[in-house]
DNA sequence: AATGTCTGTCAGTGATTACTGACATCATAA
DNA sequence: TTATGATGTCAGTAATCACTGACAGACATT
């Protein structure tokens, strides 16, 4: 953890981010996080002030927050498999890198209020896109037409149960990995969906 | 929260189940534990001796460890969208019944090890069953036979998902319910995966 | 009546922890 | 050189918290 060109600020902040996502809130120090970040406690309050500004500042400072909205407007082809493909490669791009910043926000939401709102839009966002697009390719004749609601969450709720199982770590699920399981899950969905 | 007829130990044991599965196992104290229960902080520690013999005392009382296999055997009729939701259904019943002390093990998992494993048992038994019975349907001709061990993991992710984002309480997604995401899930499914 | 069991109250201890103030050090810029 | 800003050290405070011992009351069993 050597982050010897980053700024001081940034230093704490990553150290706090990777500290209270392992341990969580109440399981970390200020001294801990101060000292993974080479420096003395002092300097962090100096920053910070208190350790719950250090972290909303993580958040404010890390928080990837691009739409997903922006990312598929330029990328859908209207050919469902292919489509289906590069949602899930987006979606688990944007969910990895703010991999940490979600698991605090869903593991303290109770004493940080509010941060889980910010991690929990990128679902949100993805399940109104993905409805959508199933309705317009319904209308196009490329897809079944019943429940695209459904339909899209189903498929979030797949990504989803894989990104927080995190398979890149390989913990819970050692033979299994993240590419060989998008493809496998698009495949199925694409089958599924298909007139 | 009256529990007035049951024992003090179990009282304890409820209480603390309930407010650590909300707030964390460092985000709360014995002394709100105890008078959660109806009890004095005194009586606690007569009872557990400490915070943490408490917690494990909880787990071995109220895990519910039955075997999803056991469930499986009987229930199966070889027909692959009636199979697929009883599948869902048993799924979400012993993993609801178990959620605060999944919810626990997962948040606290540096700080309680070994009681991730005894949570995860369940999905890992139930990937070993559905695989198995993927491949026993596609010998029998009733499933397209490529990769049953993925089919088997997609299935399961997708409700996995559905549960960790706890439908029944309604926060998360507030116009989708458990009960109708179990039949349309199911649906695509076996859609996708019938020859 | 006597005994044991369960519980509460009270008053504490020792450890941890977020956070502070005073002062020194050191590099860089003016 | 001098001033400035960022940092470290040190010693400390006030609060919290897991945990304890001593004593007493309530209740049931014998």
């Amino acid at each position: 953890m050597e982050n010897n060109n980053l700024g001081s600020s940034d230093r704490l902040l990553l150290a706090a981010i990777n500290l209270i996502s392992e341990r969580g809130y109440n399981g970390v120090t200020t001294q801990e996080i101060a000292t993974a970040a080479g420096l003395s406690e002092k300097t962090l309050f100096r920053h910070f002030g208190s350790k719950q500004k250090l972290l909303e500042s993580a958040f404010d400072r890390y928080h990837y927050a691009e739409e997903m909205r922006k990312l598929f407007k330029e990328k859908l082809v209207w050919e469902l498999e292919e489509d289906l493909l590069t949602v899930s490669r987006t979606y688990h791009e944007i969910m990895n890198r703010n991999r940490k910043l979600i698991q605090i926000s869903t593991r303290d939401e109770v004493q940080l209020p509010g941060f889980k709102e910010r991690t929990q839009q990128h679902p949100l966002q993805l399940l109104e896109i993905l409805t959508n697009y199933f309705i317009a390719m319904g209308e196009k004749g490329k897809m079944i037409r019943t429940d695209p609601k459904m339909q899209a969450f189903t498929f979030m709720m797949s990504q989803f149960g894989a990104f927080v199982n995190n398979l890149e770590a390989g913990k819970n699920y050692p033979d299994i990995a993240l590419e060989p399981f998008m493809h496998e899950s698009v495949k199925i969905f694409a089958r599924a969906l298909t007139p």
